[in-house]
DNA sequence: TTAAATCCTTGATTTGGATCAAGAAAATCA
DNA sequence: TGATTTTCTTGATCCAAATCAAGGATTTAA
């Protein structure tokens, strides 16, 4: 698929006309990312604004003893790196693939010219207050201290709406995802799967209506 | 203080010009907020977006079992309620004042209207994007688990530099800022004032410099 | 000024989940 | 293919902080 057509696959970009898309499409490279690898590092300088197409990534911070916090999953079509729009900035958190992955990749003086249109920059505008809200949200998911319903809260924010999922995921990037250990992520399991309320063999894992949120 | 000489002093209108100014200030409307009132309530509709000009609000969710988890403490000249420049939408959280506080009301078409003009765009568009770096940290904050830790975060950053901090919450109203109960609070205070790492009486707290961030 | 409500403290107890340990299962590599 | 690394599971133990309880201090209301 050629890049003019990739973009008006992308949601921001759907409103934008055709020389605009043209050129974007004249300066934006795609970037393939194999899994495991980073697209960046937090504190690395950031040139450049991406659009995930393809896969999924992960943005995390470490902390001092080395522990990864997980600070969201970023599936396709979300926007990344955009913190390097104001002023000469550096990305704040580390950002690697959790599977192979395809990106857009739009220089940012670039992408700052196309906030002159109004339409996209109402787009744009918006994803930031989703990425606000989305936040927020991950905020009180995570001071709500229980692991199953942190786990519930995983599917259902990643695979919407999904009974039967194709994970792509190790149970210890899950563990890490929800913010526990791969042991408890482990017994949390064991307990759903007594109670009939998942099955999770491999990399299939099967959500029954009985695992709900509690509250 | 009319409401021009206000607005100078807001640093995201800074870079305006007088007729851009006046145009806000024959719009914009002053609101007081008495301390424990509520600016607006997690589903409300909102119609316009607010700066803090003094005083201290809170954003906070609640839990289905009737807890508080604090999302962000707002200090004044930050933007309050711009989450619902996108769409028709509501607020996202509920907001109170910790404190008798002071905002100027701006009517959400009049703010969209400013965005015309690039450099309070790039402004604006900064705030967003400090603000979704403020919620980063503030995720990693809360998972690095430690009553202590976030104690001392609490007062980095809401009293930056400040050695001799005039307090104007409750103890309970800390304790829930950091997510933690009142007793662990009180105890993790006994704990500090014996190794005199700080002094906490009444409404004058003073922290000593061997009070520190442990990485 | 007293009464009621709320906040704060201290002690005792409980607990969810982390950590430590070690073997089994899977995935990766040579 | 077998060898090595990594992941996963299960059990035992530990711990920070929550919860429960109850008395004292402070604030607010009447």
């Amino acid at each position: 698929m050629d890049i003019l057509q990739t973009l008006k696959s992308v949601p921001i970009f759907e409103t934008l006309n055709k020389s605009a898309l043209a050129s974007i499409a004249d300066i934006a490279l795609k970037k393939k990312l194999d899994k495991k690898a980073h697209l960046f590092y937090e504190g690395d300088a950031g040139y450049s604004v991406y659009v995930l197409l393809k896969g999924r990534l992960q943005l995390y911070k470490t902390t001092s003893d080395g522990r990864i916090i997980v600070i969201k999953v970023i599936n396709p079509f979300d926007i990344i790196g955009e913190v390097i729009l104001s002023g000469h900035d550096v990305y704040p958190a580390n950002c690697v693939a959790l599977e192979e992955s395809l990106l857009l990749m739009i220089p940012r003086h670039q992408f700052s010219c196309l906030l002159e249109k109004a339409v996209f920059r109402e787009e744009f505008i918006s994803s930031l207050l989703k990425k606000i809200k989305d936040l927020t949200n991950q905020i009180k998911y995570l001071a709500t201290n229980d692991v199953e319903e942190r786990l519930y809260g995983f599917f259902k924010e990643n695979y919407p709406d999904q009974k039967e999922i194709n994970l792509n995921l190790t149970k210890k990037e899950v563990a890490s995802i929800i913010y526990t250990t791969p042991e408890t992520l482990s017994r949390t399991i064991n307990n759903l799967t007594k109670q009939k309320k998942l099955s999770w063999q491999g990399k299939r894992v099967v959500l029954h209506d009985s695992f709900r949120s509690k509250s």
